[in-house]
Formats: C-alpha cells, structure tokens, sequence
DNA sequence: CGCCGGATTGATCAGTTTCAAGGCATGTGG
DNA sequence: CCACATGCCTTGAAACTGATCAATCCGGCG
C-alpha cells in the first residue's frame, strides 16, 4: 500500500461491481494526492488515463514522517479532509442531481482544475465521465451536444471543449 | 467549528441544494465521530434525529492536540480515513446501485452497527433512508414491503425490522 | 374519539437506460 | 494514396426503473 503524488498526467480512482458497473469516486490531476483511504475490504482500484507520472511513499514510512514530524501529520490530515469534502459534494451529486446538472458540474470543475488553455483538454474518455457522474455515455453525450446546441459550449474533437457560457452553467449546478 | 464524538442518539449529515433536494452522508451512532471534513464552501449540516448526547471539541484545539501528540495526530487522520472510505463505498452505491441493492446494503449496514437486540431499531424516518439512499421514501417503502412479501425481513412497526434472511440480503447487495 | 404525522399502496409519468445503427477520426497495409 | 479496420463518439427509438401525484392506512396522543 502506497500513497501517491501525481506530477503530470492523470488518473482515475475507482470501485467495481462483481457485474462490472463501475464508479469512479475521483479523477486525479497534477498535484492531487491519492491511495489515503486504502480500504482492505473493498478496495479502491486507480489506473492511469493518459501517460503519468507519480511519486509515491510507502503507507509506513508516511507513518513515520509523521509521527516524528507534526507538519507532516498535519498535511496528512488536511489532504485526507480535502479529499473527504470531494467525496461528499460527490455524493449529492449522484445521490440527487439530474444528469445535465451533473455534467454541468463536471465541466465546472474540470474548468476549475485543468487550468491550462481557454480550452478544456479533457484526457478521460466518455464513459470515464459517465462512470464518474454515475450516468451512461450515451447520456453523457446526449448532454453535451444539448449544450452544444444551446451555445454553451463548443467542440474542437469530442474532447476539445470551450466553454462559451459558464453563467449559465453555474446555473444547472443548482 | 467543532469536531463531535456521540456518546447516545443519533445524528444525519447532509448536504443541501437550494431547491431542497436533500443528500444524507451519512448517520452517526455512538462513538462515531463527525464534522472532520469542514467545508467553507458547501457546509455539511448536522442534526440529532433523535435524542442525542454529544462530546465535543474545537477544531483548533484537537489541532494543537495533535501537533503535540503524534498519537492523536494518528487517530485523527485513521478516523478521517474511515469517513472517506464509507463515503467511498457510498459514491459506488448511489453512483451504480438499483434500489433493492441500496435498501439492502442499507439494512446490512444498520444490522452491522445497530449491534443492541436481534431486531433492528431503526432510529431514522423513511424520507431519511431515501436521502440517505439517493431514492424517493416511496421506493424505500415500496421495496421494504416486497423484501417483506420475499420473507427476507419482519415487521414490528414500521421501524422495527428483524432480518430473517441475511443471506439474500447479501446477494442483493451486489 | 378524532386528529396528525408518518407510512403504505396505487396509477401514471418521465428521465434515463438500453438496444441498435451510423459517423468520424486515426492508423495500417496493400 | 486509397481502402479498410478499429475505437470512440453521436444519434435514434423503444423499454424500464424509479419518480410523481394522490388516496388511504396506521399508530400515538391530546
């Protein structure tokens, strides 16, 4: 058990049915930290999107930075908590948004994270999005070209997108 | 802000949106702690469902606590590891479960930490599990009196349910 | 006894999924 | 250089699960 550190590139975090419906809890971009709840019973699988690169430190030797080192302890717990409040917004959204409120949601963040270029260049795939907003991909798509339509957003390549109108984004967030 | 340990009762944390559409995180029972992960932004609200009694600390003051003791500083992060991980198994559930698998995975859950007699107390009302849930109280009620038709549950009162098949419920729960 | 909130049950509706077909790139081999 | 295969995405039509609307029931309590 490690606890990772991406330094370029990007990786979804994930937990699976015996059937093979999946759900991604997180995507992690450069910068985000992950594999700081390793669940023993089920566990919380990641695989790389594009081409990553990580640091990762072992859970022990993590343990024992911070036992010996109160800062480290302390970054530990507010990483830990960071990624908590994730996984709560996470769950209103599945639990009780509609599907165009979720993607509004997605492009939102992803918007917000992915601060390269006026453009988003979104490395993941539709059903990546779909297993993360806890949709089909074809919904996930039947909601973008209705964005699309709209002149809220517009493509160059299904994974080129340019966000015409983040107000009324906002607004579908709810 | 206060970090909160229940010593009796029972309390539900949520996440609103404007329209009310109401998701439950999850509930604390005695001994569970809660308020680890203070969101600025959206804040977690907190309710006793029922009588409750509570200790509590300022965050603050557990911070320093932590900094001075490498041991606090290590349950504190171990107990926030927890919440995440039953927030991640919550993301799969609301993400990618039908609603027999929720209501059984709820009943499995409350089986495992309502540890008192054989029967279960249910503290909650139906609109809580459906929040709690991701569905509506009509299909929490619904699939509560087909589980009852199937002889996998009991009733003694709408609250109080003995669990005569524990096995299909596992099956159910996916 | 009658009220009241919570719970159950029924009928219909709607959003999303499912099933299915077609399009658009990209890359490979003839 | 073009034909064709492949993977990903889009679009359409039908089906289904769970939501909504609505009525009734039950249990506790004044």
């Amino acid at each position: 058990e490690y606890i990772y550190q991406i330094s370029t590139g990007a990786v979804r975090t994930f937990k699976m049915l015996p059937d093979g419906r999946r759900q991604i809890g997180a995507f992690h971009l450069p910068g985000d930290v992950f594999g700081l709840a390793s669940g023993t019973v089920h566990p919380l699988t990641a695989e790389a999107i594009v081409e990553t690169r990580v640091h990762f430190v072992g859970r022990r030797c993590l343990e024992r930075a911070a036992a010996a080192d109160a800062a480290i302890a302390s970054r530990l717990w507010a990483t830990t908590a960071n990624s908590l409040r994730h996984a709560e917004d996470h769950m209103l959204l599945l639990g009780r948004k509609t599907a165009v409120e979720r993607v509004a949601a997605f492009l939102l963040e992803m918007d917000r994270r992915l601060t390269s270029a006026k453009m988003l260049a979104l490395p993941m795939s539709r059903r990546d999005i779909a297993d993360y907003l806890g949709l089909t991909l074809e919904t996930v798509s039947r909601t973008l070209s209705q964005l699309h339509a709209q002149g809220v957003l517009d493509f160059s390549g299904a994974r080129q997108i340019t966000l015409r109108n983040r107000h009324s984004l906002n607004n579908l967030n709810a």
